[in-house]
RNA sequence: GGGAGCUUAGCUCAGCUGGUUCAGAGCAUCUGCCUUACAAGCAGAGGGUCAUCGGUUCGAACCCGGUAGCUCCCA
């Protein structure tokens, strides 16, 4: 055989068995008669590069799937992409400004075509960046939510809907990002706190000479669309006021005073500005009141020619303008600094302007109860089930959905306006799949599809459906197999923007969740706790780290540290200790590699060691067996790292070596091929590469013989004696006869010579001596009676050694150290009678608890007496 | 303003039904080692008033209430 490299090299491996799987169909899932397992990948956007968010999501999907697969399940993880209008669209326009082409100046036909060249030549770069993660997804099945297929769903769900009412058109305040110039929906604005100004404006009562009120605003800008002045009815200092009007400054429009229990006493003046058609709040009081509405801003955030100054000028820069102009006319009172909350647009982080437009939504009261009911009884779990409250929260609370957006890019609503100037009374409205050609109600030619598009999570929220067909062709093979799928691993982010939906939409299009488990994952933050953003800069990139440290090191770095749902701070530490473990794992196939079974019988030691390590995996398989069934993934992955590097590498194999020192039985040497082979297995979900690396390289392997196909091990009967046995004493053997040496600075080669007792009667065997640095030779001391002694107590029985020849033990630190663990002995010792002692503990504890106690007294006492002893000997 | 959640070692987190020495793990730190698989390694060690105050209980990290700090959701 050649020379294994003394380090595990990633490159070499995972370019081949990606390659290997792909060419062999190992990823492809078809129906059959085993049981499905299923998931569908959230589908990043096809702007989106790879980021550690990314990671953690599909690294955890792929061990998910890799598991199913190794239970002989029929996986089908299918990947895709989202067309993100608002994103791909803002993408676009960018890059046509750079050739110099704006997007006003273009048909949509022409746009699209461009949009489509982009998403052709750049988008979804992220699906192929998964490959190099290992994502074992189904590369047959890959959809896009523009997809003509999906598509087609689309536009079918929405006639759907509409013609079961749930769909209607209105006007509506809705939050208009005045930079991708489109509406977007509450759930994609965010409040950021910034610093603001109140400004004390004072408006003149009409028919006064000298009487004024003063308001306060933040927004002195949008006094040009004033209809009213409010105060609260309880409030002392207005109430003389209420019914009269004011004169709004500049415009000299008069609007009168009103009163609502809305306005807060405390907050400003108490009187409060209306301005109905930019303010939610003034608009539901402007309904309320029949207040008329001046609509000031134009959708790029410039003041309309309603506002009657300004016309053309940014809202900010007017904001400026107008305090100036105010102070001159002298009727600005006073500027206050305050702190306030401003929301921004998720996409375009511009700052969100409420405008009333005429948009499309879908009604959520009663298509949303079933998404609800399901969560709560159990049907869908969330993982962790922390997050039922806030999704209980939610879908009590829930408002119709905005689901039209201004843009070109998507999905165009199926919606088409009777438009013809000569028949002004026709105003219908049809909605159907395909362009009608003609109005139906007056016969005119002359109709317009809906310029907008719906929003993204239209698409998505049909995708674990859509990427089966289930709407073209409902009840194929496919979605009948596949449906509902098991996992859906996501961010709670999008808890309500994409799962609750798709959750709806399972409901009333197939009947079933669409899926049984939530797992939602933490956020990926950097180390001062920052989330990890492209526009901060704090992310590393994953391809980097998987450059460095291999795709296995990245896997298990970014999952070392992730239970589910809490947030996890990622440092790139972490991804070195995975490839270090991927070192660790080569080396102990190095190691096996150097071995020549031979025909012999295994000695006692040899065949202890190995019963025990038998008995040690199956222990551990049944813990692994259960993580993975309550999803404590990243519990998963630390007992099966420390399984491998602590119980394997670190006891098993070490005391191997030691016991088939003078040649390696093939009985031995099977076990411990048979044992690597099942720990491959147990890490493959995590590190699918070296796994099949090595896989392939300790046996004679035929094509169909690949870890990815193998059997996952399986819990087995183990004696759980046996394995506390080889804790409490044997590796508390070799423990301490390590400290005995670190103690008195003895070299391990340097061995102590054991006298007492002996060390068959309690199960130690010639490994455990090595390792501790002793020999059993009672007789050499009678020669070498007088030298100095040491001793331990091992389950309360005292082990005597004596110093090899020449060495000197200072009593005093050993007797320091003993006094001090008698000490303690005593106190809880102390503890466990003043228990046993108290009536009340004696009367209400269950029996097996007040025996413990009894135990606990016995061991103890014994202990003592053994040190007792110790440090009389001394 | 309303609601939910969190606070355990320097860091990141476990701790499931209140009861074994239950105060844990990994990393980091410190000490000693280039011991023939691995220094990307080996062997040891130190480190916590379980945020805080009170209550329930024979017994509390765990259950209940108050307080502080942090996070998220809704307005």
């Amino acid at each position: 055989m050649e020379e294994i490299s003394k380090t595990y090299d990633p490159k070499k491996s995972e370019e081949k068995w990606y390659k290997y799987w792909m060419e062999n169909g190992f990823f492809h899932s078809e129906p059959d008669e085993r049981e499905a397992y299923t998931m569908v990948m959230p589908p990043p956007n096809v702007t989106g590069v790879l980021h550690m968010g990314h990671v953690l999501n599909n690294t955890i999907q792929d061990v998910l799937v890799r598991h199913a697969r190794m239970q002989g399940k029929n996986t089908c993880w299918v990947p895709g992409t989202d067309h993100a209008s608002i994103a791909t669209e803002a993408k676009v326009v960018a890059l046509l400004k750079e050739k110099g082409i704006a997007k006003k100046d273009l048909s949509r036909e022409g746009f699209l075509k461009y949009a489509w060249e982009w998403k052709e030549k750049y988008g979804g770069i992220i699906i192929v960046q998964l490959k190099t993660l290992g994502c074992s997804c189904d590369w047959e099945r890959v959809r896009f939510t523009m997809d003509e297929d999906l598509s087609n769903a689309v536009i079918q769900v929405f006639v759907d809907l509409y013609k079961k009412g749930n769909i209607y058109r209105g006007v509506r305040m809705v939050n208009w990002d005045p930079k991708g110039l489109t509406a977007v929906s509450d759930e994609e604005v965010n409040y950021k706190e910034v610093d603001s100004r109140l400004f004390y404006v004072k408006y003149k009562i009409e028919g006064t000479a000298d009487e004024w009120v003063t308001i306060a605003t933040t927004r002195p800008e949008t006094i040009l669309g004033d209809t009213a002045v409010c105060v609260n009815p309880n409030d002392e200092r207005y109430k003389h006021i209420v019914g009269k009007r004011v004169i709004i400054p500049m415009v000299n429009r008069s609007v009168p005073i009103i009163s609502d229990e809305y306005v807060t006493m405390e907050f400003g003046t108490g009187a409060l500005k209306i301005t109905p058609a930019h303010d939610i709040n003034d608009y539901n009081l402007g309904v309320k009141h029949n207040l008329p509405i001046i609509d000031t801003i134009n959708p790029d955030g410039t003041m309309s020619k309603k506002a009657g100054f300004y016309i053309g000028e940014d809202r900010f820069i007017v904001r400026n303008k107008i305090v100036k102009d105010l102070e001159e006319m002298g009727q600005l009172v006073k500027v206050e600094n305050i702190k306030n909350k401003v929301g921004h647009s998720e996409r375009t982080d511009a700052v969100i302007e409420p405008k009333l437009s005429m948009q499309w939504f879908l009604k959520m009261d009663k298509i949303s109860k079933p998404a609800l009911d399901h969560v709560l009884d159990g049907t869908i779990k969330l993982i962790p089930d922390k997050y039922i409250n806030t999704y209980r929260h939610w879908m009590e609370n829930v408002h119709d959905w905005c689901i039209s957006r201004q843009l070109w890019w998507g999905q165009q609503i199926p919606a088409w306006y009777c438009v013809d100037g000569t028949k002004p009374e026709c105003r219908e409205v049809i909605v159907t799949e395909t362009n009608p050609g003609k109005c139906p109600h007056c016969g005119s030619k002359n109709i317009r599809q809906d310029e907008d598009v719906l929003d993204t999570w239209f698409s998505s929220w049909l995708w674990p459906i859509s990427v089966f067909d289930g709407f073209k062709s409902p009840g194929n093979k496919d979605i009948n197999y596949y449906y509902p799928t098991n996992d859906l691993v996501t961010a709670p982010e999008i808890l309500f923007f994409w799962v609750a939906r798709m959750i709806i939409a399972g409901y009333e299009y197939i009947g079933k969740e669409p899926f049984s488990y939530v797992y939602l994952t933490g956020t990926v933050r950097d180390k001062i706790g920052r989330k990890m953003s492209k526009s901060l800069g704090n992310s590393p990139d994953p391809l980097d780290l998987i450059a460095q440290y291999g795709a296995d090191g990245t896997r298990v770095g970014i999952l070392l540290c992730s239970p589910a749902g809490n947030d996890l701070t990622f440092d790139e530490a972490l991804c070195e200790q995975g490839r270090n473990f991927s070192n660790k794992l080569w080396n102990s196939f190095r190691l096996i590699t150097t071995w020549k079974p031979e025909e012999i019988e295994p000695n006692e030691d040899a065949v202890k060691n190995s019963i025990w390590f038998k008995n040690k995996l199956a222990e551990q398989i049944a813990i692994i067996e259960q993580d993975y069934a309550s999803y404590r993934i990243s519990e998963v992955l630390m007992a099966t790292y420390k399984l491998v590097w602590d119980d394997f590498c670190s006891e098993y194999l070490e005391r191997i070596k030691i016991s088939c020192r003078n040649g390696f039985p093939k009985k031995i040497y099977d076990d411990t091929i048979h044992y690597l082979e099942t720990l491959l297995k147990l890490v493959h979900p995590f590190m699918p590469f070296i796994t099949e690396e090595i896989w392939d390289n300790i046996g004679q392997r035929s094509n169909g013989d690949r870890i990815i196909v193998s059997s996952f091990p399986k819990r087995e009967i183990y004696d759980a004696n046996l394995v506390l046995h080889f804790e409490d004493i044997r590796k508390s053997f070799v423990r301490s006869g390590r400290n005995l040496h670190q103690q008195i600075n003895l070299p391990l080669k340097q061995k102590l010579i054991l006298v007492s007792p002996d060390p068959n009667a309690v199960g130690l065997t010639n490994s455990d001596l090595e390792l501790s640095g002793s020999v059993y030779e009672p007789a050499k001391v009678n020669a070498n009676s007088g030298k100095d002694r040491l001793s331990f107590v091992l389950k309360d029985t005292e082990y005597i050694f004596y110093l090899p020849e020449g060495v000197v033990l200072d009593k005093s630190e050993e007797k320091i150290k003993l006094q001090k663990e008698l000490e303690y002995n005593i106190g809880f010792l102390k503890s466990v009678e003043a228990k046993l002692s108290n009536q009340k503990f004696v009367g209400n504890a269950k029996p097996e608890i007040i025996q413990n106690e009894r135990n606990k007294k016995a061991d103890a006492e014994a202990k003592i007496s053994a040190l007792e002893k110790q440090l009389e000997n001394l």
